[in-house]
This record gives C-alpha cells, structure tokens and sequence, in this order.
DNA sequence: CGCGGCTTTGATGTTCATCAAGTAAAGTGG
DNA sequence: CCACTTTACTTGATGAACATCAAAGCCGCG
C-alpha cells in the first residue's frame, strides 16, 4: 500500500513519457526516480539549459515546446530544431559530455522533470534493457534531427519555410491553423536566412494563397503546393 | 588453450577498436564475436552500404576512411561527414531503424568488419556496462557531426572551405601535407556549395599563399590565418 | 585512342544579405 | 494607465556572394 501512496504522489501516471521511457524499470526502480524527480516550469523565452552549464541532471520535457540552439558572441544564433515532448531532446548529447552542448530555451510555457543523473547512470548500467531503450530513442531522436539539419541545408529560401511552416503544422501543432510560436527572427535562425527575406517570402506565400497569416497566426491554404515547395524549393 | 587458439585466429589483437569497444565483453562474449565477425575489404569509390538497404549487421570501420552521404535521385550528393576508424560512423541510426539511412562509400580502402546484429543487441540486453559504453560512444560521434554540421552551414564559401580542409589536416590526417581523398566535386558536396566556387576559392587560397597545391596534393602554409577563416569566415 | 569524368577559367544572372527607414507591438517604469 | 523604450515587423533599394552556363584542357581507363 504504501508504494501505491507514493506512486500516486509522484504524479507520473499522466506524464506521456511513462510507459515509454520506464517500460523496463522495476516498480521500486521507477520509485526512486519518483521520489527523486524534481518539476520546474518554465515560461516562454526562459532558457532551461544554457550552453556550457555543467551537467548534472537528466531531464525530459513533460509539456510545452522548446528550441535546441547554439548562441554564440560575435555572431547570429543558430537554432538546431525545435523539439516537443516525445522527441526527448534532453538526451541529446547527455552522454558525451560534462556539459550541454546547447542551449536549451521554452517556446512556450513548458514543464520538466529532472532526475539525477548517477540514478540513471546506475539504471543504464544495471538494467540493459533500459540502456537500450534509452539508447534507441536517442539515436532516433538525432537521426532526425540530422535529417532535418540536412534538408534545410540542401533548400533555398522558400523551401526552408515551407518545410519549417509544414513542421509547426504536421508534426508539432498537427493542424492546419495554428499560432506561431517564434518570431520571424527565428524561423530565419531555423532556416539559415536572414530575417527580412523570412518575411518577404511569408508575404510572398500569402500573395500566392499559400498560407493565411496575420500576426502570429497562420493558416496552411494549399499543403500539396507548399509540400512541393519544401522538398524542391 | 582453445580459447587461446581461437583469439588468435580472430586476429582482433590488432584492431584499434578492440580495447576500447569490447573493455566489457567477457572472454567467451569476444570470442563469439570473433568467431561470427566477417571483414570484409572495400576499394575507394565502393559503396559499403547503401540508404535503403535492410539493416541486418552491425559494422564497423577497422581502416580506412569513408564518407557519409545522402544520395537522392534529382538533387546533389549531400555528403554529411567524413569519418576514419574510431569515429564509430557506422553506429548511427543502427537502433533507429530497420533500414540504413545514408549511405557510407569507401574514400580510401578501407577494411570493415560485420557482425551479426542480434548477438550485439543480445550482448547490449544482457550486459548493460557494454550497452552504456555503446551509447556513449555513439552519443559522442552524432554530437561531433552535429556540431560541424551546424559550423558549415553557418559559415561562407571560404569558411567552409577552410573547415574542411583543416579536418583533413588536424582530424584526420594529422599533418600539414597530405593527399585529398576526395575531389572537388566532393568537397562541395560537403560544404554544400558549388565545384566551380570550391575551385576558385581553393585557387585564391594558394594565391594568398595559404595552401600549396599540386593536384590532390594539399600543404597547409598558413594555418593561422586558416583557422580563422574557418572560424569568421 | 577515345570516352567520360574531373578540373579549370570566364561570363552572366539569380539569390540573398545588408543597409536604411519607418510602422507596429510589446514590455517597463513612473 | 500612460509615456517611454525596446523589440518585432515590414518594405524598398543596393550590392555581394554565389549558382549556373559555356568551353576547353586534363587525366585515367577500358
């Protein structure tokens, strides 16, 4: 009775990543990490990671949308992808190094559960079947990252933005209408361009009945065109 | 004795990769290795495996060197990074997926060796300090081609130019001179630019009295003034 | 030897960054 | 809540970076 309390304290039961990410722990395993696990929210634009923090915890994004990026003085961000949960951006990089190598900032109001990271180390360790699981998703995760680092590099100016604009819509916000959870300057640091051609290209799919957009709103009008767009444009 | 015979004849001994990527593998979990590894010998030019092809062995590179790419009919070559031994290429996206997702041609020949990919999954199931070396060497080498991905892509033609041919030189080579394994159309596939401009920019280079070049063969006359060009360029 | 791919150079045009300047929106302190 | 400041957005004009096209020499290979 008294792991069902606790169990029922921790409050995991309706965090998406359970069943996926712990199918292979024990029940006093997935205790600790309950007992263990601390919550912090993060607003809109609060960084919740910084490049070269020492590293210390794990830690997985239970709600809200955030943006893997590399800030560098001296010259323009680059933003690496932009990550919901499920797409475990936090494991990127998690075992190859002291530090992030990113830094990690919400897009939108965002929720993450830190769990230190030698509980995991020693789960990794002692139980394969979780290291291996673990292992699968992050090598999902960066294959298609890596994919998308790739088709972005390959497109010019229209078709990074559909293919950026297809992402919100297809994979993120999975509707056609939605509200853009970046600014312009940073789809331009997504793509690769600079910010003012972000906009005339956005002007330009609006002119050509592409997409709807006022403001922060968009509304894909023609996905087939745009699709084409984003993979030969 | 057996055994002992039976490690000889695997003739692992030798292999750069053997120490650090079987330090958790029991004696009789190598020797299973050794018995059911098949290498096999590429020339330059040959595919070692091809985007699509059904992923059934795990495999790594012995000697050599090869290139990473995305092939796609209608578009340039894209190629994603080039990798010696130890850079542990061929571990990314074996977890990810059923099916390679680039496809790895030989620059150079090169030796690989093949083991049957379930007696990895197996060993990487039961043995977890085998399953976290793995990820962690796999972590490490995605990291790594992330990280130069995104360094190319933000940088300009001679940026990029002087990127690569520093990988050559510190990276992988390890010397001021050496033979270019690749050919210019090449390097623009890796840069992302066109033959043409790589051309030209490697002619200013020795103009600038930067480089020496003759051919394939490439000396590093200034390597100051390189780095930074690689770095603001 | 001749064919095809690689290399090189020049000329031309397109794509895109940059600069400038102004409007709109959003945050900040009184 | 309003004045103020900053940040985001937008449009136009200009020039730089780069792709593309064309043409010719080179080299390795069947």
């Amino acid at each position: 009775m008294e792991k069902e309390v606790l169990t029922l304290n921790c409050q995991c039961e309706n965090c998406q990543l359970r069943a996926l990410f712990f199918a292979h722990l024990q029940q006093d395993e997935m205790l600790d990490i309950c007992n263990i696990r601390k919550e912090k929210s993060f607003e809109s634009n609060e960084d919740i990671v910084r490049r070269g923090d020492k590293f210390r915890e794990f830690f997985y994004l239970k709600e809200g949308l955030v943006k893997l990026h590399i800030v560098k003085s001296g010259s323009e961000d680059q933003i690496i992808t932009i990550a919901k949960p499920l797409d475990f951006i936090s494991i990127l990089s998690i075992f190859s190094s002291d530090h992030y190598q990113y830094t990690v900032t919400a897009l939108l109001p965002s929720v993450v559960c830190n769990v230190d990271m030698s509980l995991i180390k020693s789960f990794a360790t002692k139980n394969a079947a979780f290291g291996f699981d673990l292992m699968t998703r992050l090598s999902k995760s960066t294959d298609i990252v890596l994919l998308e680092t790739m088709d972005l590099k390959r497109l010019q100016l229209k078709g990074k933005l559909a293919y950026i604009l297809l992402k919100f819509a297809n994979h993120i916000f999975k509707s056609e209408r939605f509200d853009l959870p970046v600014t312009r300057k940073e789809i331009a640091e997504y793509a690769g361009v600079s910010t003012e051609n972000i906009i005339r290209a956005l002007a330009e799919f609006r002119k050509d009945q592409l997409i709807r957009i006022s403001g922060k709103e968009i509304e894909i009008l023609n996905k087939n065109r745009l699709t084409q767009i984003s993979k030969f444009g």
